[in-house]
This record gives C-alpha cells, sequence and structure tokens, in this order.
DNA sequence: CCGGCGTCGTTTACGCCGTAAACGGGTGGG
DNA sequence: CCCACCCGTTTACGGCGTAAACGACGCCGG
C-alpha cells in the first residue's frame, strides 16, 4: 500500500561525459565541472532525489552514486544524513526569498500587513506543491528554537513576519498570536493538500492487485461514506485554502480593530 | 497515562495475579503467559516505546527485546515494520471510543453536531497529548483511502463525522467542506502542539554544550525576535485551540444558515 | 501410551544502511 | 622537484529489516 523503497535496482554508471572540461585552471572562474562536489551541490540533489524517489528512497549511497560519486565522498561536506536533511529544508524554504518574480516576501513596502500574509501563505504553498516530497520534511524536522513553528522555519522569516505585524498595527501579544494561528492554519492545509497528492500518485503506480476485487471494500457499511465518495474524491484545495485564509485574515482583523477601540492591550487571539 | 500492559525489560514472569481470572470458557484455557504473545501485545509494547524512547529508536531488535523475545518472533503476528507503524497508529487513534468515561463520541444522540465537533476535537487533541511522539505517525502515514484525511483516519470516523453532519442539516457538498476545513485545523493545531512538547523535552536532557555562549545566537539581528521571545515561549496551546476551534464552528454555523436562507445547494465552505 | 504434527520462538544468514578510518592520486607552491 | 594537502575511494564495522531453516513443546487421534 504504501510507495516501498523504490523498487529498480542499481544499474549506476551511467555518463563519462562528466570528465569533458575544456578551460583552464582558474582563469574562467570555477569551471563548473559537473563532478566537483559542494554543498550546495549535493542539497539540490538531494531535494530533485526526493521528489523523483521519494525521502524512504534517500540512502548516502543512492545519493552519491547519484552525483557520480561514492557515498563517503559527500561527507567531505556534510557531516552526516541528519545534517543533511536540516540542509534541504533549509534550503527548500529559502526559495520563498528568491524565487517568485516581483513578489518578494522581503521587502519592506508591502501593501499592508494583510497583503504580506496573503503573499507569504501563497509563497510557502508554491514550494509545498513544487516539492511535495519534501514538504513533511519541513513540517515534521525538529525546529531551530522551539517557539519556531513549522512551516515558518527561519528565524529571518519569524522577525519578518513579527515586524510586519508591528508595522500594521499589532502589540507583541496579538503579533504572537497571530503568528500561531498563521502556522498552525498554513501546515494544518499544506500537509494535507501534499499528502493527498502523494496518495493519488502512490494509487496510481500500483494498478496491480486483485483487479477490481474490492474497490469499494465495505462500503455498504457507510452510506454516508458511499453516497459522498464522488464529493469526496474532488479536489478544491485551492479554493479551500483561499477561503481560510480569508477567514483568519477576517479574524485577525476583528482582533487588532478591537483591540484598538478599546484601547486595552488585548493581545489575545 | 494509558494502562500500559508491559513496561521493564526482560525477565519474564512477573505476575501470578494474572492468572486468577475466574474461569475461562474451557476449564484453564490458556493460562496468560507473560511471555506469551499476540498481535495487541505487540501493538501495545511499540505504543510504550515510541512514547519513551520516540520513533527513531523502535526497531524490531529492540522491541522484541522488551518484550522478552527475539526480533522474529514478531513476525508470526506483524507481517513487517511498516504494518506494525500502521497498527499503532490505528490502535492509538481507536482509543477514542473505548476510553473517556461517558463522552462516547460513537453515540448517536449527541446535543447536536457543534457538541460532537467539540467533543471530536478533544478526544483527538487528548490522544495527541498522551502520546506526542505517535502523532506524527497518525499525521503523516499514508491513508487508508486517498480523502481520509489524518488525524481523522479511519473509515468509520469520517462515516459517524459525515452523518453527524447531515443530521445537523447540513448537505452533502457542505459536509465534505467541513470536513476538510476541520481536519486541516485539527492536524495544524495538534502537531505544532506535540511538535513543541518534543522540542522542549529534547531540550531539557541535552543541557550539555559550550554552556550559555550562544543562548540568544545572533538575536541582535532580529529586533522584534528579541523583544517578543517571551512571549512566543509562553505556551497557550489549550486557548488558542478552543478559540480556533469555536471560530471554525461559528464559521460553520454561518454557513449552514446561510444555506437554508437562500434554499440553494450552496455547499462550499 | 505414543507418535506425529502444529504452534511458536530461536538461530542463522543476507544485503543494505550510516559512517569511522585508512588510503592514494593528482596538483600547485616552495 | 618534491611534498603536502585536497578530495574522492576503499575497506571495515555494527546495526538494521527480514527470509529461511530449525528445534522445543503440548495436543490429539490411534
Amino acid at each position: 500500500m504504501v510507495p516501498t523503497i523504490s523498487d529498480q535496482t542499481s544499474d549506476d554508471v551511467r555518463d563519462p561525459d562528466l570528465v569533458a572540461v575544456q578551460e583552464g585552471p582558474e582563469a574562467a572562474g570555477e569551471l563548473t565541472r559537473p563532478a566537483g562536489l559542494d554543498r550546495e551541490k549535493i542539497l539540490q540533489a538531494a531535494i530533485d532525489f526526493i521528489d523523483e524517489q521519494g525521502l524512504a528512497a534517500l540512502t548516502m549511497r543512492r545519493l552519491g552514486s547519484s552525483l557520480g560519486v561514492e557515498a563517503m565522498a559527500l561527507y567531505r561536506y556534510v557531516p552526516g544524513r541528519e545534517d543533511l536533511l536540516d540542509g534541504v529544508v533549509d534550503r527548500v524554504v529559502e526559495t520563498l526569498w528568491d524565487d517568485r518574480d516581483g513578489d518578494d516576501i522581503q521587502v519592506v513596502d508591502h501593501s499592508g500587513w494583510q497583503d504580506y500574509l496573503v503573499r507569504l501563505a501563497h509563497g510557502m504553498r508554491r514550494i509545498a506543491l513544487a516539492h511535495p516530497a519534501v514538504f513533511p520534511l519541513v513540517a515534521s524536522r525538529p525546529p531551530a528554537a522551539p517557539w519556531v513553528r513549522p512551516p515558518l522555519r527561519s528565524l529571518r522569516l519569524v522577525e519578518s513576519f513579527l515586524g510586519t505585524l508591528r508595522e500594521g498595527g499589532f502589540s507583541d501579544q496579538a503579533a504572537v498570536a497571530a503568528y500561531r494561528a498563521y502556522s498552525s492554519f498554513l501546515l494544518g492545509h499544506l500537509l494535507l493538500e501534499v499528502t493527498q497528492i502523494g496518495a493519488q500518485v502512490s494509487l496510481l503506480d500500483q494498478p496491480e492487485g486483485d483487479e477490481q476485487a474490492q474497490r469499494e471494500t465495505d462500503m455498504s457499511e457507510y452510506p454516508n461514506l458511499a453516497r459522498t465518495e464522488s464529493l469526496l474524491g474532488q479536489d478544491k484545495s485551492a479554493a479551500e485554502f483561499e477561503e481560510s485564509l480569508e477567514n483568519l485574515l477576517d479574524r485577525l482583523e476583528r482582533v487588532l480593530h478591537e483591540a484598538r477601540n478599546s484601547g486595552g492591550d488585548v493581545g489575545d487571539l
């Protein structure tokens, strides 16, 4: 039922082109030899590997051979497997900053905190959908500090979040409460969305079995399930994400204005 | 927190009270030897083991030896490690039904769907907090059907959910939408809550390091973090959970009444 | 009473894993 | 010219999941 660990075997050593480099030593900068390792190259290879083969299939030996290298070579650049995974998470989350054409999350002149939260949500969702097999790692790896809540995993990100809300008029308490509500929302929605993607994929690649024998198993015992099965199968993730996000923003806005009007230090969400 | 069956290590034959059962079907029946394995005993031992040592520490050999048995003995009752983990998840989730004194989720005469959703939320939260190291498994193991959304992991549970909402006046579409919003909410909140528990625990048991050298690292670059650090550290999980849950219920109620008044088949959340 | 057989845990073995440690080749600076 | 260092390879070890063969033991029909 589970994807299992890959399947097909080895068959390594595929391309001797790797050696065909032209160019002198430094002259044109580093020569980008395909075999020249560095930490970034290894992390990117790990991300690609997980995207293609799944997390369970990632081993040091296989990752090495996907780079045309023995497993032990990786240990010059990465302290071990756990640290490699941490690096993968960091690198994936960091695509928040550099990627989206002009939608930089970081810049200060937002159109307001609502706009910031919407951009940030869409950015994280883009990342989750781009790397559905990596996202569970983003969600579940122990964070740097105990109050860093996945998937908003970097101090820089939390700092930017709190700063933007402060500028928007939130008290410290309200901003922190918003941070927690927002991270819960993101984590729940995105993790379920990528889980569903993974589940559908893993259904496709094993069409085997006893024909259509137990397609609906004992669905007869579950009338509500049977009746709504097609509804349950529909994917409205995008619309539901927007809906929940809007609801959260409304709630935050309400809290913000109530706090302002009452003048007190309400803060609790 | 749960009855727990075993605990200590090998050294079998510990409690002759077990034999003092008042009769079985035929004569003395089986004598409930402590070493007598069965699937349930193994699953419970696995749950206890994960609660105490963490998921990463669970291996077939170690689980076996915690039962006073070689690893291979487990394979008579469990097809393999993956299936064992599935069994653990099922067993933990099933404590929803049998445990809570009178608060049975299952019974039909609820005080309404709101009450049902509140009970269910509290039940799942109780499970998550009772087994913080197991809950990530509940959250992330591939579900039985692609539309089963953790942590509401059983067909029976989803059936009961949908049925209750139907009785409460929800259309099929609205009930399904509510199911998705509700599961997202639960997963996000509970996963973050148990993650934080785990993080705090893992901080306590490694007080070593370079003294207080880098306690606040480069906090100076993050003024908002520095200022709100104590706020961020506070644990208001319970209150936030209730608040978010109430908000979700309000939202569902609004949708339900709008759908009724407009008479149409609104259904979207 | 007994002999075979089913049940259940053990032993042995295999291939893969993460990684420590020793190794070697090529290259650039003295 | 040579040697020291960088960097990937080789070798090795203990632990993992699990297949397969192996016994000990209790029951049951003859």
